[in-house]
RNA sequence: GCCCCCAUGGUCUAGCGGCCCAGGACGCCACCCUCUCAAGGUGGAAACGGGGGUUCGAGUCCCCCUGGGGGCACCA
């Protein structure tokens, strides 16, 4: 590679999304993946994912594919990985094993790495050992093996792990694209382990040996990885290799503070998918929490915010997962989709909420109906079919006198049963079926009863729909229909004979 | 115990020494609109954790304390 051609590539960032398949991708954990893609698209870099499975004990089956399913979800595309393939395949640390095993001979043949043979037992007894007198991680006593012996015995069969030679005092530094400089004290740091007795690489030697070969720029991961880069500068060191910048992202936090658990509703990208969130609010929320723009942007579409974010503008400070927030973003971008767009959303989710009682298959002249009266009333789809479900069962169940003695005609049964039929009566003479003549015709009504209006109407809105909180009562009565409008009202007015 | 990170309203944040007796958003409260609920409009309550410095001047820089979080595995 030569001329300008290699020095633009040269400076054109290569981040990743390196996940370990033992579960469903949490929202923290996807926030970060979502910030380096768009930092790779903002600078015209490449985005790769990577599947970290060094781990055989607590790989989950099927979890890559929920991953990568996630990914797909909220709109995040990557160059390179499983399935794009590339110039740096495979895409799996399982399926990479030789470089790891190079990367190890290397360390041992430059007496950067050594062979250790004790047992787990025994280095669960050091550990306490040392503890108890204040001091931690591992002596380095397998320092003491000589070379020569280390191999002879291991080509004996005797199992081992090698370990990095750490330096004794001094202390090692690295950049971290948010938080500068951090530096500590190498004595606090240990010979820890690269390569595992049964031949796997740790993560440690793993994703560095990954991120030179795929020419990472940006290393980005939780905070949690702070304490150990360290660590991961000086096994760089030791392979000859740069170091990438760090990003260390925050935590995200659950409403009280404490880490997101299942008390407080979803963490992973497909529950809130499931959910009936919309991926571009997700990946909105997601991008702004942590981050922002300017002081006073908070709506921004995949584009803007492709076009405007940069990873080293991140806040440092762990936050709090504000679902409320979520919610109305969601709302604010479900108002905005066309109608037909709505109508399919709202299709599905009503097949799939509603579809298991009611026989009949949807009316999709009737969901586009309702769009209109509900894009304004629903932040969540799950919402959705609470609020319309009396269009879609044939018959409802007549509301109990309780609920339709509600407010307004608490303790006033006959009236109220006077007015169901005063209703009905003027109803009944309509010809064109629409929202207005039958609003004439029940303000009248209220009018001749000497009746607030609002009072009729909630009668008439709990007798026809079963609920007290529906969509506008007329246009609602449109949909619901003249003969079963009818029949509900004289249904509820029987309710009220005892 | 040792090491590391973090710190503006309830929450997410703007602020990168004077433009800030601190701005926006969610949430909350009130009012308006109104057939319920929403949506929308208007107004409101609400924050720089504490103490020392540096400086003419500190939310903004430094130190200490406090508080929160994380790490110290043949897990990532």
């Amino acid at each position: 590679m030569s001329g300008d051609a290699g020095a633009a590539a040269a400076d054109r960032p290569r981040l990743r999304y390196a996940p370990s398949p033992t579960g469903d991708p949490h929202v923290g954990n996807i926030r970060t993946a979502l910030w380096s893609w768009l930092h790779a698209r903002r600078h015209g870099g490449a985005f790769i994912v990577r599947i970290e499975d060094t781990d055989q004990a607590r790989a989950v089956p099927g979890a890559e594919e929920r991953i990568l399913e996630s990914l797909r979800w909220l709109g995040i595309d990557w160059d390179e990985g499983p399935g794009i393939e590339g110039p740096h395949a495979p895409y799996v640390q399982s399926q990479r094993l030789p470089l790891y095993g190079e990367a190890v001979d290397r360390l041992l043949a430059a007496g950067s790495a050594y062979r250790c043979f004790d047992t787990p037992e025994q280095l669960a007894a050091i550990r306490e050992e040392r503890r108890a007198r204040g001091a931690f991680g591992y002596d380095g006593r397998c320092r003491a093996i000589a070379p020569a012996e280390a191999e002879a015995r291991a080509a004996a069969g005797e199992p081992f792990v090698v370990r990095l030679r750490m330096p004794d005092d001094g202390s090692t530094a690295f950049h971290d694209a948010i938080r500068g400089e951090i530096r500590v004290e190498n004595a606090t740091l240990d010979d820890f382990v690269i390569l595992k007795s049964d031949g796997f690489p740790t993560y440690h030697l793993a994703h560095v040996v990954d991120d030179h070969a795929m020419r990472i720029t940006h290393v980005t991961r939780g905070d949690e990885w702070i304490p150990s880069t360290p660590r991961h500068v000086r096994l760089i060191e030791a392979l000859g290799w740069e170091p990438p910048t760090y990003v260390h992202t925050p935590v995200i936090l659950g409403p009280d503070g404490g880490k997101l658990s299942k008390r407080h509703g979803a963490r992973s990208v497909l529950e809130y998918a499931d959910e009936g969130y919309l991926p571009e609010a997700l990946l909105n929320f997601l991008a702004i929490t942590g981050w922002a723009l300017d002081d006073h942007t908070e709506i921004l579409s995949r584009e803007e915010l492709a076009r405007h974010f940069d990873i080293g503008e991140l806040v440092p400070n762990p936050a709090v997962f504000d679902t409320q927030k979520l919610e109305w973003m969601n709302g604010v971008y479900l108002r905005q989709l066309d109608a037909s767009r709505l109508a399919d959303l709202f299709e599905a989710r009503l097949a799939r909420d509603l579809l298991r009682e009611a026989q009949r298959p949807l009316d999709r002249a009737l969901v586009e109906a309702i769009v209109p009266l509900v894009r304004e009333r629903v932040k969540l789809l799950a919402e959705l079919a609470p609020m319309v479900d009396f269009l879609f069962t044939g018959d409802i169940a007549p509301p109990e006198q309780e609920a339709l003695l509600g407010k307004p005609y608490r303790g006033r049964a006959a009236e109220a049963q006077h007015a169901l039929n005063a209703c009905y009566a003027a109803l009944d003479p309509i010809e064109r079926w629409t929202a207005e003549p039958i609003e004439v015709a029940l303000r009248a009504t209220a009018e001749e009863l000497g009746e607030r209006a609002g009072s009729l109407f909630m009668l008439c809105r709990v007798a026809v729909t079963g609920r007290a909180v529906t969509p506008p009562l007329f246009e609602t009565m449109e949909l619901v229909g003249r003969e079963r409008t009818l029949a509900r009202l004289r249904s509820a007015e029987q309710t009220l004979r005892y």
